[in-house]
DNA sequence: TGCCAAAACAGGAATCGTTATTAGTTGAAC
DNA sequence: GTTCAACTAATAACGATTCCTGTTTTGGCA
């Protein structure tokens, strides 16, 4: 059993959760997708294997996922939600063309959390850039 | 007339787009409210004046001030679209308990678009700070 | 192994913010 | 004043997501 599925297993086993086999489903999905594959595409892709899974059951297990940190969401306006297996602190950016999601690497803006902090009396919980672009394929 | 109001007047001379009743309307409820009102506050806000707008209206009216450059349009997980008058660059944060919005004045990350862009072989066209927080009045 | 309660699921209805449609109104240009 | 394109009101439709209800599966335990 690899590193990484231990890591899943341990943080099921915490949580409380169970690891069942649509849970299971969704996170092969997302490991064979080419990354950032919103709820109905990871439905499908579930739906191959066994026909009879229902899209709110991919979302509720997407979102047992979020919770205990196996997955992160990225949202863009015009795009239905984004989930990544990746869930270091990177920045993504999407093709506003063709929807396409890719990383973009070697990022680094310092903490954004530490850096916002004494510019307002808010108590800062997220701070995320959101970035939007065309993609190579798309650039004519 | 103030100058911003010309600038008002340039903007929709120049685009062919006339300032009708609705869409002056829709610019008032944006003056008076507190900064970065929803579609529906702004339609609220609308209606006590004339009760005959259709919500539909305000937001072709949004659409339209967005795209002569009068308003700006923010995106935040969980809310409806804020809009905002402030079209300078500048970073807002929202309130998760009760969803108000503020400016976090002096952030200065340099300019993000062309820091990312040699980063990404996408032709980056958006680049923005999604940032959260609890405000001064939720906090316990 | 068989039973039970809790958790999870499938299917479908409901919700929310937003956009599209359509018939009627307005108002600037002649 | 007439005309015609732009605009509006009302309402239907939409996509993404959540909620609901009855059924199935699961893990704990006799
Ligand atoms: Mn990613
Ligand atoms: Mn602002
Ligand atoms: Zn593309
Ligand atoms: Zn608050």
């Amino acid at each position: 059993m690899s590193r990484v599925e231990q890591d899943i297993r341990d943080k099921f086993r915490r949580s409380g959760y169970t690891l069942t086999s649509q849970r299971r489903a969704v996170l092969d999905a997302l490991r064979d997708s080419d990354g950032h594959p919103s709820a109905e595409e990871i439905y499908l892709a579930v739906k191959k294997k066994n026909p009879r899974v229902a899209l709110g059951t991919v979302y509720q297990a997407l979102s047992v996922l979020e919770e205990i940190g196996v997955i992160d969401t990225k949202h863009w306006s015009d795009s239905p939600t984004r989930y990544d297996l990746n869930t270091e602190p990177h920045c993504d950016i999407r093709c506003v063309r063709c929807g396409r999601v890719d990383e973009i690497p070697d990022v680094d803006l310092g903490d954004l959390h530490s850096r916002l902090q004494p510019n307002t009396p808010y108590e800062i919980t997220e701070a995320a850039l959101v970035v939007e672009g065309i993609c190579p394929a798309c650039r004519t």
